[in-house]
DNA sequence: GCGATCAGTT
DNA sequence: CACAACTGATCGC
């Protein structure tokens, strides 16, 4: 929750995201996107005052979030005073005192936050520097790099200050499984649940915040059945969400809430009241979004969780993870930092004590020479191309390149990052802070990969949350490793770049980003065990895995088939799908293929210029470049899809995806994973051409290699 | 009576 | 699991 004041240290007269206090005399507002706790004091009869009495002030905002604040009654008043701005726009704005005439010009330029629809993030331009205010975001990794309004030419904009959502800037949260491995996760347990009978219906248990609508949309697109929800009169001008959603109660998918609708729904009664349908009572299985984080070193991935008989948890976040907040931040090195919100458990010295090391002021301190100003710079297109080359050879440690990228293409590569955080760590002398700071970045991307090395450290503190898995958790361990290999590899990577550029919800928020990490729920041991063997690399397991899949597929299926009663409870209850599966399977495949229709256009069927505009607004824009990746993708995807197995058998067919993947891959991935666990293995951070084309070519033929997803991150 | 705040719940 | 919201109690204008 945002605890921004509202005024940025260096253009005092703006309000952001704020309208009380001090706030009550700015010059001009915005706001970031529509939730509440970014509103205070927007309705109150003292700001309502102050615009009956004033022709100059307006709140400026996205055109969405303007249609969605617009639709609620409370906030009408507001309508001669709001100014739409388009996202991506650069514009000018006089700033007028109306008690003294004085004036002042700003340019402020909305860029997508990927946070919920009409979300943005706020550039502004002025006497007193570039600031960037992000308000809430969950951007993947490499995004900033892509957005060229963050750049000047190729290299990123001198930033003096960035105003940065931290909800999860503490290491413990180090991973967040990307929106596409999440959202095929969703899909494929509600795909399963509703192919049952028309009778089976699940419940998406969704806070009423904005934010979930690409998720209505994608199941709506992927199954054909529309979201039944409690209003929809705020889209009532966005026919691109509005066409996946209903106030019809008779469909199978619902995201309606009621005060007590979590014990309606475990009367086996829906929010909206219906308990059966042409006499036939209705199968009723709900799934709440909630986020599921991972560290460094987590092996598990699954992003379904069963908390029940008939309930789930499904992986969903709407802001970045640590990891993806030290890469934007670190992408845009401003000269500041200031958090917009504490972490949960966290204070602002900590926070600060992860950020700033981050920032070009505090490395003057102790490393002059190492990044000056400007030394990330990354022209959009560059990146793309980079990443995938990089990534396929770089090397080794998809991070490495990543970093090395950033700060290499123009100030030399000598040493990346690390030695000055090192350094100023040491300086700084806070322990735990070098470990976060020195790593995110670097980690971030190649942990898996490279580091078998370095992490122990970093394994540590995901033990922790992983625990109770231990066996297993070994067993999953590989997987990460697997992946991050792959990764490494630079297949994952370059999808994952390319992913987040041609995810078909991109129109709605960028994602991308491919990790392995895992997680949860322990127990099942067999579930567990096979969880393990899933890891679509690992190899040693995966041969025996596929068995033993196969015959959890098999529970699962029993399982899915609703009673589930036996078989499954011991060993599904937890299941579920990993993000290595989901990658692999056709969710990857959807999401690309339609992001990158989106992109090209095909999207939604109606996309249209126009509708693309709107997407941008709700979210984000299509990243510029990765049309080129886009395709290679795209087939890659296509013949993965077409490779896959029934879409019911989704949740079994990931899990035996990761355990069918490959054998090649296996090979690589039992060594990486071996490394991981184990000591590093040389030979298996750094990927070889030969393996590299190998994999390459059986990707072009269609065949099963890894999963396309799994890029990004390392 | 309305609004803001806080605690508790989901 | 955290989040964004809602509910209800309390307090002040």
């Amino acid at each position: 929750m945002s605890r921004f004041g509202g005024r940025l240290r260096e253009y005092p007269q703006l309000s952001i995201d704020r309208f009380d206090y001090d706030n009550l005399r700015a010059r001009a507002y915005f706001l970031s996107h529509c939730h509440k706790d970014h509103m205070k004091g927007l309705r109150a009869p003292a700001l309502r005052r102050r615009l009956q009495s004033s022709l100059k002030v307006k709140l400026y905002c996205s055109p969405v979030t303007k249609e969605l604040l617009l639709t609620n009654s409370k906030y009408a008043f507001w309508e001669n005073h709001i100014v739409a701005l388009e996202v991506e726009t650069p514009t000018q704005i006089s700033l007028v005192d109306e008690t003294t005439g004085e004036k002042e010009d700003i340019e402020v330029t909305l860029l997508p936050a990927g946070h919920c629809p009409g979300s943005v993030m706020f550039l502004f331009q002025g006497e007193n520097g570039t600031v960037l205010y992000t308000g809430d975001f969950r951007l993947a990794k490499g995004e900033a790099a892509r957005m060229e309004l963050l750049h000047s030419g190729t290299s990123v904009k001198d930033i003096q200050s960035v105003y940065l959502d931290t909800t999860f800037c503490d290491p413990r949260f180090y991973h967040i499984p990307s929106r596409e491995e999440c959202l095929s996760g969703i899909l494929e347990l509600v795909r399963s649940w509703t192919t049952l009978s028309r009778y089976h219906v699940v419940w998406l248990n969704c806070k009423a915040a904005y934010g979930y609508e690409y998720l209505f949309i994608n199941l709506s697109e992927e199954l054909g059945i529309k979201v039944h929800v409690n209003k929809l009169d705020m889209f009532k001008n966005m026919p691109e969400i509005l066409y996946h959603i209903t106030t019809d109660r008779y469909t199978q998918i619902h995201a309606c809430r009621h005060p007590k609708d979590d014990d309606y729904v475990r009367g086996n009664r829906l929010p909206c009241g219906i308990t059966c349908q042409n006499g036939t009572p209705l199968h009723v299985i709900s799934i709440k979004p909630s986020t599921m984080w991972f560290g460094e070193r987590i092996k598990k991935t699954n992003v379904i969780v069963r908390t029940g008989e008939s309930t789930y948890r499904a992986c969903f976040s709407f802001h970045s993870s640590y990891s993806e907040i030290m890469d934007f931040l670190s992408y845009i090195r401003p000269v500041n930092v200031y958090p917009n919100v504490l972490p949960v458990g966290g204070s602002e010295d900590k926070v600060m004590e992860i950020l700033q090391p981050l920032c070009r002021s505090y490395k003057r301190n102790t490393e002059p020479r190492y990044k000056p100003l400007g030394t990330l710079k990354r022209a959009c297109k560059r990146n793309l191309s980079d990443t995938d080359e990089d990534e396929l050879f770089d090397t080794e440690l998809s991070a490495r390149p990543k970093i090395a990228k950033y700060q290499g293409e123009e100030s030399k590569p000598s040493q990346t990052a690390q030695p000055e955080n090192a350094e100023r760590n040491i300086n700084e002398s806070t322990e735990s802070y070098r470990a976060n700071t020195a790593y995110t970045s670097l980690k971030v991307d190649f942990v898996d990969c490279e580091e078998s090395n370095d992490d122990d450290d970093d394994d540590d503190d995901d033990d922790k949350e992983d625990d109770s898995e231990k066996n297993t958790a070994q067993v999953l361990s590989h997987e990460p490793d697997a992946n991050s290999i792959a990764s490494c590899n630079g297949i994952p990577s370059n999808q994952q770049e390319s992913n987040t550029d041609i995810p078909s919800w991109d129109m709605f928020f960028k994602c991308n980003k491919v990790d392995e990490s895992s997680e949860n729920e322990d127990n099942f041991p067999s579930s567990a065990d096979a969880g393990g063997s899933q890891s679509l690399f690992s190899d040693s397991d995966g041969v025996s895995d596929s068995t033993h899949i196969s015959s959890q597929n098999s529970s699962q299926s029993t399982h899915i088939s609703e009673q589930g009663s036996q078989g499954w409870d011991s060993q599904m209850d937890t299941v579920l799908i990993t993000s290595q599966e989901r990658n692999a399977a056709d969710f990857s495949c959807f999401s690309r293929g339609g992001s990158r229709t989106a992109l090209l256009s095909h999207d939604t069927p109606r996309d249209s210029q126009a509708d693309d505009s709107r997407w941008k607004l709700l979210g984000q824009n299509p990243s510029c470049a990765s049309d080129v990746i886009c395709d290679l993708k795209s087939e890659d995807c296509e013949k993965d899809a077409e490779a896959g197995t029934a879409p019911t058998q989704d949740l079994l067919v990931e899990i035996s995806d990761s355990s069918r993947t490959p054998d090649l891959e296996l090979k690589r991935d039992s060594q990486s994973s071996s490394d991981f666990e184990i000591p590093l293995t040389p030979d298996a951070e750094i990927p070889q051409r030969d393996k590299l084309h190998y994999l390459y070519k059986k990707l072009a033929a269609g065949e099963s290699i890894m999963r396309k997803n799994s890029p990004e991150k390392r």
